[in-house]
DNA sequence: GATTATGTGGAGTAGGTATCTCCTCTTATG
DNA sequence: CATAAGAGGAGATACCTACTCCACATAATC
């Protein structure tokens, strides 16, 4: 089943042009997953890509290869992304900043927030990636209730619910106002402070009623 | 509720055990809708009810049929659920408790959320009663800010999206803590506040680590 | 520039799923 | 008892997706 061209233990390099075409898969993967999600089939990735799908399958041999070469890079983009934010000052600020970007990058890739939620893709490499995160994301909240600024019944699990319903939003309103997430991310943050103020200016606009009546009409759940 | 709404207008009525047979099957779309959404089949349906295939056929000439029948009678429960909150003293507490109570609907039942936030289910009859709803909410969330409880910048669309937040959580937590969804409507509506006080008590603890990775095993994005 | 190992394209296979029909057998009703 | 109405469920149809196979093409090597 399994054939040769394993990534690991490569003696012999590609030939040029199939790691120029490697290189053309990894580019697609990241279009088309991000805009589709992980339900895109590795025959769309090939189309995409301007390349036969025997071509796809020859250099990784199932979805799961190919998703795991993506995905770990991102993960550890988003662990550097934690860290950074416990060198700000202010330890509010950081919690924000990291929810902020991380919320993004959910928003601009379907297919992170299926890596993200859930253990049907990718394997171990992931899995480990993913738990590199914890421990950072775990200090990012207890800084910023010691210092009396995020809620205190507040849990690191809460972040992964978070980017759950910010990715529901940003996919749900995608094709008709992509930024609309910032606005609910705004309102969330607002209730997850221990002291609030006035309420925080909002992101983005709401959607109207016929923008949400196309939005309505794009939205097929499930498949 | 849902009797006057067989396909064919009424010139005979049903043989008796057909009459039991169609009662059998809304009870077992609700059962079988409401757990698994509206991507479950007829034959599912069937099977549930404990009756062939060709039964429901014949009642319900296709889903959208059957979709009508449970779900016409379910917006009006809703539509009167918003006229009941608009009679309370306080606007907030009126805009409060429509949003629990059909957060709690959408919660208990995936199949509304389908029908509720796409129009790919339901025709003609749907759609009307969707648009009875919408007058009632508008007055409910103006009626609450003109109080100055709920903020200025909130629209009515923001409703659909709340649901479809909450929605995503009830699905996600489902298995594991079908609760959690509480947790998140209440921060939601902390960030709703024009004037918050302090953070209310949340409905619902967060998951726990472990909690959470079994609620990811059991999570399949799409399909 | 000839030879050969390596790579490519995409039709095709195998296997799954969903909707809905057809026809035989069963049952309520007058 | 006669018979019209209903029940059941295999299976026709029409998808979809993952993955393979091999005639043909191309890079690398000599």
């Amino acid at each position: 089943m399994t054939r040769d061209t394993c990534p690991v233990a490569t003696a012999r390099p590609l030939r040029r042009d199939a790691e120029l075409n490697r290189q053309k898969i990894i580019a697609a993967a990241k279009v088309v997953f991000g805009e589709r999600g992980l339900e895109a089939t590795l025959d769309d990735i090939a189309h995409y890509a301007g390349l036969g799908v025997g071509t796809v399958y020859r250099r990784f041999p199932s979805k799961e290869h190919l998703v795991e070469a993506l995905f770990v890079a991102k993960f550890e983009e988003i662990t550097e992304l934690a860290e950074k934010a416990l060198t700000e000052p202010d330890p509010w600020d950081g919690f924000v900043m990291f929810a902020w970007k991380t919320a993004e990058l959910h928003a601009e890739d379907r297919g992170l927030r299926d890596v993200m939620l859930s253990t049907t893709f990718g394997q171990d490499k992931v899995a480990h990636a993913k738990e590199e995160m914890i421990p950072v994301c775990n200090r990012l909240v207890e800084r910023a209730q010691a210092s009396g600024q995020l809620r205190a019944d507040v849990r690191p699990s809460d972040l992964a619910l978070l980017h759950l319903m910010i990715g529901s939003v940003a996919e749900y309103a995608h094709d008709v106002q992509p930024g609309l997430w910032r606005r609910y991310l705004g309102m969330l943050l607002d209730g997850l402070r221990a002291q609030p103020g006035a309420p925080s200016a909002l992101a983005c606009g709401p959607l109207d009623e016929e923008t949400l009546d196309v939005a309505m009409c794009n939205w097929h759940p499930h498949h």
